[in-house]
Formats: structure tokens, sequence, C-alpha cells
RNA sequence: GCCCGCUUGGCUCAGUGGUAGAGCACUCGCUUCACACGCGAGGGGUCAGUAGUUCGAAUCUACUAGCGGGCACCA
């Protein structure tokens, strides 16, 4: 579920066209399909929106009260939030809207109490008072994902803490000065023959009067800095771990406002951390314990959403721990290496890495959006975690209880949708027809924060994998090969994309990228476009050129007796069929589009439309014409349900209109719908339609036209004037191909006459090309013809022809080769070979022909 | 620091152990009665580099370079 707060971005249309193409095609496929949509509440995202709405009215969160807060929320929500599921519309995505769901939902909401609890019971839910992320601005805790680490430029500071009895002391290196007012310890490797007289003796802490220890911790790298680390417990994670190991005092010197507290000292009280910070440095230089500072690159981690620096601090805060949570992952993944992710590579190991090294989840946030804990606590503060107040209460026995003020983590409820959204707990018809479900479209950004952790609710408490597949889309760049981000301004909008180039262009691009990054170009969305548009003007000859006939799906059942063309389209298009599905079960969107692509426009434009042209615009009706137009209606009609699940507008609209669409058209699942391309067959190869002989005939007709029509290109013959064509073929069969096919040929070259014999005969001045089979072909061009010109082409010709042998021979003259290599690569090496021979010959011939 | 991905014609990208593909761009020709968002014919690549495995490598392996990701508690 996107987020309540989000609008379409190009990351969302590339997942969306995926899902909304398997589903379509898997609906086709007579399969119950259920893209179920909704949004998710966006905790932090939405409170800091509502709040910039009320700064701009002077008032804050808290002047307002939490209850009326949540009120203007849901009021921004009903009014405001949700853009995305009208864009949803636009892309014309197949999902059910009846089922439509959001997180805050109730019974939603009663879904993660009920989880709550029962983690709670189980006691992997606990309280506890631990070192956390802080961030200063949003006053609320993160967990590890909502913190990133970016690399800064920073400095790094040599303090010198004398010793206790007035020795030499110890010399620490940090990055952050002003926490020294809390440090409790110094720590070195025990192994550190340097400090070996120090371990267990005290330094003179400056500034503080304080005495601190010198403690041995293998922690401690002493390649790194001095070889010596200030410890401070309360304000850093590390330090935190070394403090609770050596049982040290965690003291407070920084409040969640990142000002330093009463306990820094009566200097400090009350600054800022980095004024704290500078001031600290200044007096370590007065003092004359500054002993250097040096330009040094670290990490620094930052709030993932506001870029605040995060302030590690103390806090008690509610965890989720994950041991059993993540071992049960892990175990799906041994066991029945499910989820199945694509790309496998890197995905697999991403994922698993991740799970490996998985810490505690810190799931409470101080924010007012979102599923209230549901903890209260007595008067006497002891904890009591319900279903509800009135739970709480019994339990309690007393009603005198507060609730804990804080919510939880989005994403602890978005980690429960696959079975949520289906009315979890209850056992619903939903859940047990769709649960669990099949695929789940991602980009990677999510995988940890919510792929993973579905996997473990859903394992938790189904019993079952959420989904088995997991698609990983690839990243959309921009032209310059940058991520598309608000800050940079250099999105582009889906829905200006439509605007210009139309939906189905627009998904036809998507569903062509597939799982790697690409940088956008609106050129390839264009040549969608200009494919649509191909679709629109090729059904409008279909519909213009076929009165009185109608669709009939039995017409394309057998190829018995029909034409070279006829049998030809059919095993195209089944054979484009098997592609299709083949490629989809394997989420190849991109080999998906390519087929039909191709299959649409050179097949079915450039050469069916062209070869039955003559047949279906014929002036005198005839059983013959008729059955071409069926032909040619129900071929296109087979097409467009091939290319809905892509195109999902251009297809209904054209389906609609084809003469003799009707319920008969549709899957035998939807027999009793109204008739639209949505509930039609996807359709099935038929095996025994595709027709290798035909397409070898078809390509021999195919090659003829080529070479005739690049005869006239190179010798500059004008398109209008027909040329005679003379053939000569030595194959019998190939003779038969020419002559079954005179009139198609004869149009599509325009000739004046064709003459078909087993032998060329051609007058000296004639223009001649080698076609496959050993056939040749002939214009003569009598006064039109320049002999040079004529030399000059064949001759590279022959040249190409000889390049190519010249490998060939080299290959086949390796003893080793015919001794290792496969017999039929060996065979086929060979034929290739004589047949070079033989139009290297015929070749020669024609330029001896020429004089 | 560790791990991973990418590098194919001018551009954006497919693809594959056995004759290099598409779209766009480019050149030439075309008001051919569905379409100039079109039709027809072309030109253009030693598939990043080096070494290896193999009869054969652009495809597999190793290393190198450039670019891009992810992970990590080095003060």
């Amino acid at each position: 579920p996107p987020n309540v707060t989000g609008s379409l971005h190009m990351g969302h249309a590339l997942q969306h066209t995926m899902m909304d193409v398997l589903t379509r095609y898997k609906r086709m496929c007579g399969y119950r399909t259920l893209w179920l949509p909704g949004m998710d509440h966006a905790g932090i995202s939405t409170q800091l929106m509502v709040s910039r709405e009320l700064k701009k009215e002077n008032l804050t969160r808290h002047e307002l009260g939490r209850e009326r807060f949540v009120e203007r929320v849901w009021k921004w929500k009903k009014e405001s939030g949700g853009q995305i599921t009208k864009q949803m519309r636009r892309e014309g995505v197949s999902v059910d809207w009846s089922r439509e769901k959001f997180t805050m939902d109730e019974d939603l909401s009663r879904a993660v109490r009920e989880v709550f609890v029962r983690l709670y019971e189980e006691g992997m839910i606990y309280r506890g008072n631990r070192i956390v992320n802080w961030c200063p601005n949003d006053q609320t805790v993160l967990s590890d994902l909502e913190v990133e680490k970016i690399p800064q430029a920073g400095k790094l500071y040599y303090l010198s803490y004398p010793a206790s009895d007035g020795g030499a002391g110890v010399t620490v290196a940090t990055t952050r000065p002003e926490t020294m007012l809390g440090d409790t310890a110094v720590a070195v490797n025990p192994n550190d023959e340097r400090y070996q007289s120090l371990i267990g003796a005290t330094v003179a802490l400056p500034l503080t009067g304080r005495e601190i220890p010198v403690v041995a911790d293998e922690f401690v790298d002493p390649e790194f800095g001095t070889g010596a680390v200030k410890v401070t417990p309360a304000h850093d994670p590390n330090d935190y771990d070394m403090g609770v190991r050596h049982s040290l005092p965690q003291l407070v010197v920084i409040d969640p406002h990142a000002k330093m507290t009463e306990a820094a000292g009566a200097d400090f009280a009350g600054l800022d951390r980095y004024k704290a910070r500078a001031k600290v440095v200044e007096k370590f230089e007065e003092l004359g314990l500054l002993e250097k500072v040096v330009d040094y690159e670290f990490s620094i981690s930052k709030c993932e959403r506001c870029k605040t620096v995060i302030e590690p601090l103390i806090s008690t805060q509610w965890f989720l721990r994950m041991d059993e949570l993540r071992d049960a992952a892990l175990q799906l993944l041994a066991r029945d290496h499910k989820p199945q992710f694509v790309p496998e590579v890197p995905y697999e190991k991403v994922y698993s890495n991740w799970l490996e090294n998985l810490r505690d989840w810190t799931i409470s946030r101080q924010l007012w959006w979102g599923h209230q804990i549901p903890a209260w606590y007595t008067p006497e503060g002891e904890v009591v975690v319900a279903r509800s107040e009135e739970e709480a209460r019994v339990k309690a026995g007393t009603e005198d209880l507060t609730q804990d003020p804080d919510v939880l983590d989005t994403w602890f409820s978005s980690q429960l949708w696959p079975f949520s959204a289906m009315g979890w707990p209850e056992k619903t018809k939903d859940l047990e027809t769709f649960y669990p479900t099949s695929v789940l479209m991602t980009g990677r950004d999510i995988i940890f924060l919510w792929v993973s952790r579905m996997v473990m609710m859903g394992m938790k408490f189904m019993g079952r994998e959420p989904f088995a597949d997991v698609f990983v889309t690839g990243t959309i760049l921009d032209a310059h090969g940058q991520r598309m981000s608000k800050t940079k301004m250099n999105g582009i909008d889906p829905l200006e994309v439509f605007d210009k180039y139309g939906v189905d262009a627009t998904r036809l691009k998507l569903a062509s990228v597939g799982s790697t990054d690409i940088r956008w170009s609106d050129k390839q969305v264009e040549s969608y476009r200009n494919f649509a548009n191909k679709i629109w003007n090729a059904s409008r000859f279909c519909l213009l050129n076929c009165d009185g006939a109608a669709v009939d799906p039995d017409s394309l059942k057998s190829s018995g007796q029909l034409a070279l063309h006829d049998r030809w389209i059919l095993s195209r298009i089944n054979k484009t069929a098997r592609d299709v599905h083949a490629a989809l079960a394997s989420y190849q969107f991109h080999e998906a589009v390519q087929a039909l692509y191709h299959f649409f426009w050179d097949d079915f434009c450039d050469w069916y439309i062209e070869l039955t042209k003559a047949d279906v615009t014929a002036e005198q009706a005839a059983p013959h014409r008729s059955a071409a137009r069926t032909r040619l209606l129900s071929v296109l009609e087979q097409a467009l349900r091939l290319l809905h699940p892509f195109m999902p507008y251009i297809t209904e609209e054209l389906w609609q209109q084809l003469p003799g669409v009707s319920k008969q058209l549709l899957h035998p699942a939807y027999r009793e719908a109204e008739p639209t391309i949505m509930l039609t067959a996807y359709p099935e190869a038929n095996q025994s339609l595709i027709d290798d002989a035909a397409e070898w005939q078809m390509q021999a007709v195919i090659d003829l036209i080529t070479r005739v029509r690049n005869i006239r290109s190179e010798m500059n013959i004008k398109p209008s004037e027909p040329i005679p064509v003379l053939i000569g073929a030595p194959d019998e069969k190939l003779r038969k191909v020419f002559s079954a096919n005179t009139n198609q040929i004869s149009r599509l070259l325009r000739a004046s006459e064709i003459s078909i014999s087993d032998q060329l005969d051609a007058p000296r001045a004639s223009a001649r090309a080698v076609l496959f089979g050993g056939a040749e072909v002939a214009v003569p061009l009598a006064g039109l013809i320049d002999f040079a010109q004529e030399r000059q082409r064949l001759q590279k010709e022959k040249e190409k022809l000889a390049a190519e042998a010249g490998k060939l021979e080299a290959q086949l003259g390796n003893p080793q080769f015919a001794e290792r290599a496969p017999t039929e690569k060996v065979e086929e090496v060979r034929a290739r070979i004589a047949d070079i021979a033989q139009r290297t010959a015929q070749l020669v011939q024609s330029i001896q022909n020429l004089g």
C-alpha cells in the first residue's frame, strides 16, 4: 500500500504496470485474481504534513492537543489524502476497489492490537531502557532502517586526560568532543603494551572534576587514533555496550532537544550540542590539553526523513525481539526456497544477509498519528497490555488507567497487510481463498522495511509464507543516470507522460523495463505511442474493409486448405502466444513486449495485411472474399487479446468495435459476464498450427520480395514504375511456392510480369540477385542499367559471402572441431559453406553475364 | 573495509557457449487507396581491457579499469 500522503511517481507506475499485466493476464487465463488496493497511514510523513498546514495557521499540534490533532489528520486524509488512488485509476490498473483498505481502518487496527498482545504475551515484545536512535527535530525514536549513514568530512580531536596521580595520563581521539562531559571511562585494548600500566588506574576528566577509570576492552582497536577510547555510555551505541560490560555509570549530558543537560556542568547546561563542542575544544586548548585536530572523513547518522543528525540516547521504548521471527524466515528460505526472488541474484543474498544480522526492532514512536500502543499503566506504574481499554480494566482490576502515549512504527501495521487486509484474525473466505498470495512486486528499497517483515509475520501468524515470488523492479533514473528525487527536482511525473503519449504507450515502455536500472527517455515512450497508433490504423483498415464479416474464432482453428500467408500468420500468432506465455511465466516482461510488438507490426501489419489485401478488398463478393475478411478480423481479435494485459485501453476500445464480439468469446470461467476483452480467454498456442514449412516458404517469398525491392532501390527505379521479374529456381518445391503466390508477389513488387522457370534465362542488361535454396532472380533493365554500378553491387555481395566463408572454413579446418563438436554442428557448418559456395558461383556467373 | 551489479552500433537498452539484436538517431527513395506517429531500401558494433577454460567465448573463470548500488559499531 502506498503512503496516504504520496502521489504517483515513476516507481509506482513501474510496479503497477507489471502487477497489472500479471493480474489481467492471469484473469484472462481463467484464474480468480485479486489485486487488493490500499493505503498506508505513513505515521511521520502524515503527521509532518498536517503539522505544516497548522503552521500556516500559526498553530502547533501541542496547542491543538492530541485528540483534535488526530481529528485534523483524519479530515486531511478525507479531503486531500490518497491522491494516488485517483491516479491509479488513470493507469488503468484492474484492482478490486470494493476491497480497498487503509492501515488505520478499524479492522486493520484490530489486527494490529491482536498481534501486539499476542507477541507481548509470548515475551517477544518488551519495554526496555536502552540506547536508541533519536531524532532531535522530529522528537521521536527511529529504527535502524530509518537512519541513513552519510559520509562527511569532519575533524578528529585528540584530547588529553591527565592521570589522577599527576602522571602522563592518556590521549583519546574523538569526533564528538562535547560528549567527553559524559565520559565515565577510558578504554584500551587489553593487549596494548603501551597502556598496561594504566589499566585499572584512573584519569582526571578535565572540565568536570571527575575521576574516571581506565578499562581494558577487546573492542578497542590499538591501531586507530591513540589506541585509547573515551567511553560515553549514554551517547554512543558502542560505548553503551562497553558500559554494560564494565558496569559503568550512564551519565546523560545531552537531552532530547540535543541540548546539554545540567549534568554537563554549569558552563555547558542548555547549550546546543555543536556550541558545546566548540566550547569544549576551546577550553581544552586553553588548558593545553588539546593535542591536535586532524581532518577526518567518517559516516554520520542522519534522520532519513529530515536529515537531522541523530542523537543516540538512552530511552524507554518498546522493542520487538527478532530472533525467533528471523529464524523462521531463514528456515523458510533454506527449506522451501521461499520467497523466490526475481531476479534471484543479488536479492536473495541481500535478504538473507540482512536477516542474519538482524537486531531487535524499536517499534514505538513518539507521534500522535498511528496505532496507539495497546498498553495501559496503573497509578503504581504497572503495565497492562490488552486488546482494548475494557480488557485492560478487567486485567488490571481498576479503571484508573493511562494508555501509553506512543504509537507504533508505521511498518508494524504494513507488515500485516497480506492477511490483515483480508480480515484476519477472523477466518474469512478471502483469507482462505487468497492467502498465501502469488507474487509481490516491489522496489528494492523496501526489501528490509516491508518484504522481510511480511514474511516473518506471515510465518508467525498464518503459519505460511505471505507470497511465493517477489519480483524486484529496477529503478528508473533520469536521463543523466541520477536517481529521481524531490530534492533534486529531476523526477518525471507519470501523469504528464500519460497526457503526452497515452497510458498504454507508457505502460508498454514500463513493462519492458524489467529489473535493471534504466535511464528514462521519452523517445522510447514515443515509439510505443507510434505502436499504439499503428494498432489503431491497422484496426481501422480491418474495420473499413470487412463489411459483412464478423469475428469467428473457429476460422483460426485449422489451416488445412489455406493459402500460404494464412497458414503463416496462424503459425506466427500461435508462436507469439506460446512465447508470451513462456515469457510471463518467468517474469520476462521485456521479451513478452518484444514478441508482441514484432508480431503485430512486422508480421501482421507489414506482411499479412499486405498479402491478404487483394482478397479482402476484392470488388466482387465471393466466399473467398468473406473467408479472407473473417480470418483478418479474427486474427486481429486474437492479437488484441494478446496485447490486452499491456495495453488495456486501446485493446478494449477496438475490441468493442469489432463485428461479432459477444459473450461467446469470453473465457468459460466468465461466460455470463458482459462482453469485454478483459474476460476473454488469453490465446493459448495451438501446437498443430505452428507450421515450420509455412514459415520457411513464407521466408522464401519475403526473401524474394526484399531482394527485388533492393534492386529497385539501388538501381533508382521509381516505385511506381512496373518491372518484369524473372525467377529461376532449380528446386521444384520452391518453384511451386513462387507460382502459388504470384499474385501477391506481383502486387507487392509492382511487377509488370513474373516468369518462373527452373533455370534463369535473363537478358544481359539485368540486375540480378541470389536467393536462398539455389534460386535466382533477375530484373531486365534494358536502357536503365548502369553496368559498372551493377557489377559493383554484385561484387560487394560476393565479398560479404567470402568473408563469411573464410570464418567457416577456418572453423572446419581445425581438426579438433570435427572431432569434438557435436555432429549436427559440424554438418551445419558444412551445409553453410556449400550454400555460400553455390551463391558465390551464381554471383560470379551474374557478373560474367554483365560482360 | 566487506559484498554485489553494470560496461554491447551515435543514444537508450535486449540478448546469448556455436553466423551480433531492437527502438531512436543517421543516409537514400516514396503524397503505394489503414497509418508520414507512415512505407520501402541502406550504412553503422574486434559486445570495457588483460589472461585463462573450451574444438569454439561477446556469452564461463580470474584479475584490471570506469560507473552505480547495498551492508558495516572503528572512537
